[in-house]
DNA sequence: TTCAATGCTTGCATATTGCAAGCAATCGAC
DNA sequence: GTCGATTGCTTGCAATATGCAAGCATTGAA
């Protein structure tokens, strides 16, 4: 008899593959709160991303946001610009080291975050509508494991996933 | 004694907030992907996703390709018109309706959607490396679920999510 | 004191995107 | 049939976002 050939993989399906399927689904989900913040208060993704770290600190330096919203420092650099002329953040200087940034929420920027998360809330609300909570608690660990593989994923690009180096 | 006040919602905290987190691994995952087909073979993300469903089909019409990739006409149009440069996909005309195009792939496109899909699985297995069987039904189901609640959401937007209409 | 490194910002050149307008083929009403 | 509306797709342009080089101010190390 013939040796076993090694199988073949089965073919990649687009709507079966798991990085597509998270993907749409967090793409569809941003879209209404994306038109919500953009149209309300002007916001582009990463002010919003910058609002709701802000809100949950005294003062933020760029990088601390940046590492908190995985956004760079271009970005953040903006985004701050943008939430400081609308007028819901102010920078300051850190005292400790002049040249670190000391980002922080004003009133109205609280309000704003405020009107916004409660939209947020309720789209976590309406997808988790019809899930029970041991599914909740089995999504929260599956999560803490998708990110922290996605998190050596990204680290390590794709050379490390294809290890025989690709012709 | 007074009346129980309605219980303030918990504030959003962006980093336990469901769709951040999904976002954050969704984009941590395309990242090295793009880049391979990017540098590799000059592809856009919609490029991939159209190969990748005209890979599992004989022909494909642009409408077809864009219900199953979750892209608009504009993109797929460009993202044909991409892949038939590379000559990895070629253009026809539908016989019964001459209005819809007939896209197939190329052997050079197939080769190509086979590398990358090595790939693709490669992220997939990564990902999963640590998840069991059980929880992999469960992420399954919840996917469903989270497709499913998704489509609804984006379907409504914004204001079926607030129905008080926001002041 | 000097020079490199850090933290952040700005400007510019380059994609991406969204949308109006277009063309060709088909369908429906007459 | 034939005329106008509709569908399917494409193109071009304007607005937007993104990536990166270069800049400034501050700090730290030698």
């Amino acid at each position: 008899m013939p040796h076993a050939a090694p199988a073949d993989p089965p073919a990649l399906q687009l709507s079966r593959w798991l990085p597509y399927r998270l993907f749409i689904v967090a793409a569809r989900i941003a879209r209404p709160l994306q038109s919500y913040y953009g149209e309300r208060f002007e916001l582009s993704q990463p002010a919003w991303r910058i609002l709701a770290t802000i809100a949950e600190r005294a003062e933020a330096s760029a990088s601390e946001i940046a590492h908190a919203c995985a956004l760079d420092a271009f970005s953040v650099s903006r985004g701050i610009a943008q939430l400081v002329q609308r007028g819901y953040a102010v920078r300051g200087r850190a005292r400790a080291d002049r040249r670190r940034a000391a980002v922080s929420i004003t009133a109205a920027g609280r309000q704003v975050f405020d009107d916004i998360a409660r939209l947020g809330r309720a789209i976590e609300d309406a997808l988790l509508a019809e899930v029970d909570a041991a599914q909740r608690a089995v999504l929260d660990t599956l999560l803490q494991r998708l990110d922290a593989a996605s998190a050596q994923i990204e680290a390590g690009g794709w050379p490390a996933l294809l290890p025989q180096a690709g012709r």
